[in-house]
DNA sequence: TTCATTTGACCCAG
DNA sequence: CTGGGTCAAATGAA
C-alpha cells in the first residue's frame, strides 16, 4: 500500500510541477507542445502505475485498496487515460458494496470487496456471468431509480423475479444505438433490505463518451465553422479516448496559435487549461484541476 | 412530435 | 420446461 501511495504522490507532484511550469514559465513551456504532451503522459503514466500496483493489492482483498480502486477505476478496467469514466470519481467513499466476476483484467481476481462493513450475499447459486460487476447501493427513499452512476441509461425492460418481492429493471446505455455501446445494467431491490439496490453491470461501455461531455471551443475544432452571431461557441465532443484527444489537440496546426493566446493571460488561459484538464481526466466532479480566483489549481488530496 | 417508460410476448440457455 | 433476458408495441410525459 505504501508503494502505491508513494506512486500516487509522485503523480501528484508531477502534476504540481506541470502546474508551476504552466503558471510561471509559460514562455518556455507554451512554445513546446511536445513538452506539455510529454508531461501529461508522464502524469497519466504515473497514475496508471499506481493503479496497477493497487490491482495487485486487490488480490489480497485489501479493503482500503478496493476503496481507492473504486475511486480510480469504477471497476471498468479503465485507466486514467481512458474516456467513458463515470462521473463519480471523487475520493469520497460511498456506502456501497462491490463484487466482481471474471472478465477484465481488473476483475480477474473475483475478489469480494467490502465497503461500509457490509458484504454482498450471493442469492443465486447460478454461476455469475463473466465480466459482470455487482454493486449494492443505497436506494433513494422515495425513488425507484438507482442513484446516478455517471452514465446515462435507458430502461428497456422490467421483470418479476422468482422468489423476489421486487421486480428487476433492465437498462442499457443510452448510446447503444449511436455507438453500439454494450453497457448494460440490472437493478433490483434487495428482499431483505428494501433500502438497498443491487446493481449488476454487464458489458463494458464502448461508447467512449464522457459522462460530463468534453466541451472544446469551436475554434479548436478541426471542422469548426465560426458562428456569425457569436452564439453557441462551444461544441460537445463525443467519442475518442482522452489520450487521443490530447494528442490531437496538441498536434493541431493551430495549437501554437492557441497557446500564444493562452500566453496573453486573462480568462482565456484559465479556461483553456480547464478544458485541457477536463480532457485529461475527463471528469469535473472529481476534478484534479480546478479554477480558483482566476487561476488553475491542482487539487491534491494528499497534502 | 419526440423520447422514455411500461408491459406482454418471445427467445433461449440450463 | 422454466425462468431470465430482450424485443417491440403501446402509452405517457415533456
Amino acid at each position: 500500500m505504501e508503494v502505491a501511495l508513494s506512486q500516487i504522490l509522485d503523480a501528484c507532484k508531477l502534476a504540481k510541477e506541470l502546474e508551476s511550469s504552466l503558471l510561471f514559465c509559460v514562455d518556455v513551456v507554451a512554445s513546446d507542445a511536445h513538452y506539455l504532451l510529454g508531461s501529461c503522459e508522464e502524469i497519466v503514466g504515473a497514475f496508471n502505475k499506481a493503479i496497477r500496483g493497487l490491482y495487485t493489492l486487490q488480490n489480497q482483498s485489501s479493503c482500503s485498496a478496493q476503496m481507492l480502486l473504486m475511486s480510480a477505476g469504477e471497476g471498468t478496467g479503465n485507466h486514467l487515460c481512458a474516456a467513458g469514466m463515470p462521473a463519480q470519481r471523487s475520493l469520497e467513499i460511498q456506502p456501497a458494496v462491490t463484487q466482481f466476476a471474471g472478465g477484465s483484467s481488473y476483475a480477474n481476481s473475483a475478489a469480494t470487496a467490502q465497503r461500509g462493513g457490509r458484504c454482498l450475499v450471493q442469492k443465486s447459486s447460478k454461476k455469475r456471468k463473466e465480466g459482470t460487476l455487482v454493486k449494492l447501493v443505497p436506494a433513494h427513499p422515495n425513488m425507484e431509480n438507482p442513484p446516478d452512476d455517471g452514465y446515462t441509461w435507458k430502461k428497456y425492460g422490467q421483470k418479476e423475479i422468482l422468489n423476489s418481492r421486487f421486480p428487476r429493471s433492465y437498462y442499457h446505455c443510452t448510446h447503444k444505438n449511436h455507438y453500439g455501446c454494450k453497457g448494460k445494467k440490472k437493478v433490483q431491490r434487495l428482499d431483505d433490505d428494501p433500502s438497498t439496490l443491487e446493481v449488476t453491470y454487464c458489458g463494458a461501455h464502448t461508447c467512449r463518451t464522457s459522462p460530463t461531455p468534453i466541451t472544446i471551443p469551436n475554434e479548436l475544432m478541426p471542422s469548426a465553422v465560426s458562428n456569425n452571431n457569436g452564439e453557441n461557441n462551444m461544441q460537445t465532443v463525443a467519442p475518442e479516448t482522452t489520450s487521443i484527444q490530447l494528442r490531437n489537440w496538441f498536434n493541431r496546426d493551430d495549437s501554437n496559435t492557441y497557446i500564444e493566446q493562452m500566453q496573453q493571460g486573462g480568462r482565456d488561459i484559465d479556461y483553456s487549461l480547464a478544458e485541457f484538464a477536463d480532457a485529461m481526466f475527463n471528469s469535473e466532479s472529481n476534478a484534479i484541476f480546478t479554477q480558483s480566483q482566476g487561476k488553475l489549481q491542482v487539487l491534491d488530496p494528499f497534502f
